[in-house]
Order: C-alpha cells, then structure tokens, then sequence
DNA sequence: CTATAAATCAGGATTAATTCCTAATTTATG
DNA sequence: CATAAATTAGGAATTAATCCTGATTTATAG
C-alpha cells in the first residue's frame, strides 16, 4: 500500500459504496463496468491488502466465495451456512473486554470488527 | 445418516479422539491408516453429515482448508489468519441470549458451539 | 433366509475460488 | 529526467471441495 493506484481508489469505493455483503466476484464485475481493462488478480490483491490494513473486513463463508464489507462501527453477522444470506444482528458485545481476554490468553490481537455467527435461516428451514 | 457405516464410525472416532482441529486431509489420512480402502469423497460426505447432525463442528478458515472438530462443551476459538493456528479460550458469553435475540432479529437458528474470533497470532505477528 | 429397496461406498473427473507468475506499465524519488 | 519501487493485466496453476457413476453394503418386508 505505498503508491496510488487507480484500481484499487475504484475498488475501495466499490465496497465503501455497497452495504451488502460483496464477494471478490461481485467487486470485479462492478469496477470492470467502469474500467473494462481491471483484471481479476487486481481485485484479490487489492482485496487482501485492504483486509491486511484494516480498510475492509473480509467474512469468511462454509458456502460459496469470502465477502467483503467497509468496515463501519463494529457490528454482527449471522449467516446461514446453507443459502450463505448474511443478516446484520444488533448485541452489546463487550468488543474491548473480549479483545484484552484474547490477547491475554492466546496472544492473538483480534481485528474483527464485530462477531460473526452461523446457523440455518427461516427459508432454509423451511425447504430442506 | 439412515444406515450405519464402518468408514462413518472411524470418521468420528478419530475428530473425537483428536483434542485439535482438523482438516478434512488429516481426517483422511488417519482414516486411511487403518482402512487403506478409504476414499478422500467418503471423508468429505461424511464430514457434512456429521456437520448437518451437529456431531461435529466445521470451522470455516480465512487461510487454508476448514477444520473438524468434535462438538464437546461450548468453547471459543481465536484463530490467526496468517498462519490458521487455532487457540481455545475462555470467556463468559451467554450462549442462550445471543442465541435467543439472534432468532429475534434475524430468523436464524445458531448452531455455533461458541464464538470464533480472528486476528494475528504472536509469531506471524514477529516474522511479517 | 431371500428379494428388493435404500444408503453408502471408491475412484476419479470436475468445478470454484483463489493464488501465483511474468513481462509491461505506472508512480515515487533524487 | 533517470532509476527504483510498486502495481498492473492476463493467464496458468493450485487447492479444496463437490459431483458423478457403477459397485457394494445395509435395512426392510415377505
């Protein structure tokens, strides 16, 4: 992340822009529609350094490709592990508390801008 | 999960008595120590069922291949997206409510067996 | 028991998502 | 303006997981 580069001003707007859930998929083909030569490797790169500097957060799925969302306040996400729908959930999580017993116990320096959560969604019930 | 299974009851034999995470891989190559005959799709069906069965649980990685492991106490997981390591600890969340508002606002019905969180282990954290 | 149906299997082909590689281009630096 | 550093496009390669087919095993019903 030393120099400008056009592609990734575009695809930082592309997911700052979006308040969906994006998957590298998604962001290439919306920044493609505005600079038809942006190449796939672009976006992952792109992608992955963003996540290394703390600019978006990647989700990580049992179904289907990794999303992307801006990080915004810390918020949740319950996400279905059939159909992969991922529903924003409001909870007071003590984020600082939880992140010192971490560090303390594991050494781990916890970057996750929220808590994410699995399960099965009320359609997916439904027709299984 | 309607008829029994030799190759089924090694599956779980081995995810519980292993007290680590495991990928689908290790899985196979314990399996397949004892049973040569074995094949890599038959681990991976059965994983899925034992999944969907809530006898194991899958762990979804930002690195590297999912890992298994067998669904004992509710624990929690922090794991470093770098390198995958995974370390357990400790911390007090109430299971039951975050369960219960989770449905509240989004339908899904959690079945985590405890909270993951990510970030950047010790070593990964030296050696960048 | 034996016949039939249902579940499971092995082995390998296929797919999906991501990473890696190379030579060309762009951006920063002095 | 010249050189070094960062970034790119395009496509090949890799990885993990899923899917397919015909054979085998297990359960069920007579």
């Amino acid at each position: 992340m030393k120099n400008y580069s056009r592609q990734r001003e575009e695809i930082i707007k592309v997911v700052k822009d979006s308040y969906s859930h994006l998957t590298a998929e998604d962001i290439y083909m919306t920044v493609k529609a505005k600079d038809p030569a942006v190449s796939r490797s672009t976006v992952y790169r792109n992608l992955g350094l963003l996540v290394e500097n703390n600019i978006i957060n990647k989700i990580s799925m049992q179904v289907g490709a990794d999303r992307y969302d801006y990080r915004r306040e810390p918020h949740n996400h319950a996400i279905c592990v059939k159909c992969g729908k991922i529903f924003d959930f409001k909870y007071d999580f003590e984020y600082e508390k939880i992140r010192e017993v971490v560090k303390e116990q594991t050494k781990i320096e916890i970057s996750n801008n929220g808590i994410a959560l699995e399960g099965i969604c009320d359609s997916c019930k439904i027709d299984n």
